[in-house]
RNA sequence: GCUCCUGUAGUUCAAUGGAUAGAAUAGAAGUUUCCUAAACUUUAGAUUCGGGUUCGAUUCCCGGCGGGAGUACCA
């Protein structure tokens, strides 16, 4: 497997962020304003939209008093705005290759690439592959290029080129503008190719949100009628969207949660949980403290997401806290340090004696639990379902924790049975490791 | 308008067409001289509505009602 992640670099919400940021970011660096790069674009692409939506109101209502109908008011407006003109013509000139533009182009994005690697370095998350769009898209440019002189896409009078889906039972869509700008379809037509070019995969997998179930369907079409035979095959996991109380998230518009600030608040908040369960810890220092809370934090964050079926759209409430009892990732992570709690004063064990040990009910219905797992393994990897993971380490967890309030381990008479039990709570342990690292959380060994 | 997805306790989530629909949380009641109570036990509470297929439907099909998304010379 190859971990790739698509970077879109260019296009036009690119040049509204610089645009935005030349019209009124009075030269604001990461520096200068102490903010994270990524979030210094964001903040000036919402700017942008915030404009853009004032001179659309202002138009608008021009055309109205002219006598216009009013959506046919707001189109008008929407396709002569002089801001949207602007962002277009900048667009243009990034694909000339304008000195002025790369340049300042290539300083904006290095903030946010930097932005980026702090946040996935916060949260675990790396790559084997990174492809940027502004690379990419020449490749795709150049697809689209040959399929219209093969006569699978056609060229409107005005200059842009469309493919007809309409066989297809969809729509017609547009592959190039009409000032020869590439589209967001002509980008990902290049990635594909190169994707298949620089690696000997069998298959590709795109993790994309449902809301762009369209876009996929069309590439796919797309890419198997330029010729290329694995281009019906290519597989879109189409994951829900998580919503907040009172709709989508929408970037353009700022409603969003901010992954580094829910991280930041996460372990946050598992630093106050801890404060006073801690203090049965008595040896422990700053320094371990803080790296339980980060783990116990992020885990938390990620099993809450993680649990639910991908496929389906999930609701998150920013003003309610994720907890850290019940079916959560804390909840797991206790039970491992528990058991590690056990392992450690126990030292070796004796595996002759175990097997000569009699198994109660609850033992039994751990071991049988623990058997299913590669299993559950093996499905939630067909299934693409990380959820299946997260509901059987929860359901062992639960198993073990009856087990471990009914029967005392380390103060067991019979050594056999002693042994036994020492021996399934190190296989418990070694699978829980090995499910919540498989989610990318990381389990403390004490908390 | 057209297309797609979706509807399970108050809430957030489970359930290859199969037995009494399973958890968590919120609610009620308990458990600590005992390996970490971020735990454990008990209790009450749900399949949107109407048809159909089937020996059997939360699951499959049709329709109504509710929620979400897509339908851009945005990504």
């Amino acid at each position: 497997m190859v971990k790739t992640n698509i970077v879109n670099d260019r296009g036009i919400p690119i040049c509204k962020s610089m645009l935005a940021w030349l019209k009124w970011g009075n030269g604001a660096t990461p520096q200068s304003t102490g903010k994270k790069g990524d979030h210094l674009i964001g903040d000036y692409y919402v700017e942008f939209d915030k404009h853009y939506r004032a001179e659309v109101r202002e138009l608008q209502s021009r055309f109205e008093a002219e006598g216009m109908q009013q959506d046919a008011a707001k189109e008008r407006a929407e396709k002569e705005s002089p801001l949207m003109k602007e962002a277009h013509d900048m667009l243009v000139k990034w694909e000339q290759g304008d000195k002025e533009i790369r340049s300042l182009w290539r300083t904006m994005n290095d903030w946010v690439y930097a932005g980026f690697d702090e946040t996935y370095r916060t949260m675990g998350v790396g790559f084997d592959k990174i492809y940027y769009e502004s690379d990419t898209y020449l490749v795709g440019k150049q697809k689209v290029e040959e399929g219209l002189a093969k006569g699978l896409f056609y060229r409107r009078d005005d200059g842009s080129v469309w493919a007809d889906l309409t066989a297809n039972g969809l729509d017609e869509k547009l592959l190039l503008r009409a000032d020869g700008t590439s589209v967001y379809m002509t980008q990902d037509i290049g990635t594909a190719c190169l994707r298949y070019q620089d690696y000997p995969i069998n298959r590709m997998v795109y993790v994309v949100g449902n809301e762009q179930d369209y876009h996929f369907q069309v590439l796919s079409i797309l890419l198997d009628r330029l010729g290329l035979p694995w281009g019906k095959d290519i597989v879109h996991f189409s994951y829900g969207m998580v919503e907040l109380p009172n709709g989508k998230m929408k970037s353009r518009e700022g409603t969003v949660v901010d992954a580094d600030d829910l991280m930041a608040k996460m372990i946050e908040d598992a630093k106050n949980v801890s404060a006073d369960k801690v203090e049965k810890l008595t040896d422990i220092t700053d320094d371990e403290a803080n790296e339980i809370a980060r783990r116990v934090g992020l885990g938390a964050l990620k099993y809450f997401i993680l649990k639910v079926d991908p496929k389906k759209n999930m609701l998150f409430d920013p003003e309610k806290s994720i907890d850290f009892n019940g079916n959560t990732g804390p909840f797991v992570q206790y039970t491992y340090a528990r058991i590690k709690s056990i392992l450690r004063k126990a030292g070796d064990v004796d595996l002759e004696a175990a097997k000569h040990a009699t198994i109660n009910d609850k033992e039994q219905a751990l071991i049988q639990l623990l058997t299913t797992y590669p299993s559950v393994i093996e499905q939630a990897g067909k299934d693409f379902s990380p959820a299946q993971i997260a509901n059987y380490v929860y359901d062992l967890v639960k198993e073990y924790n009856q087990f471990y309030h009914d029967y005392s381990v380390l103060n067991e008479p019979d050594s056999n049975i002693k042994a036994m039990r020492l021996l399934l709570s190190r296989c418990t342990a070694n699978i829980i490791a090995d499910a919540l690292n498989l989610l990318g959380i990381e389990a403390p060994e004490r908390m």
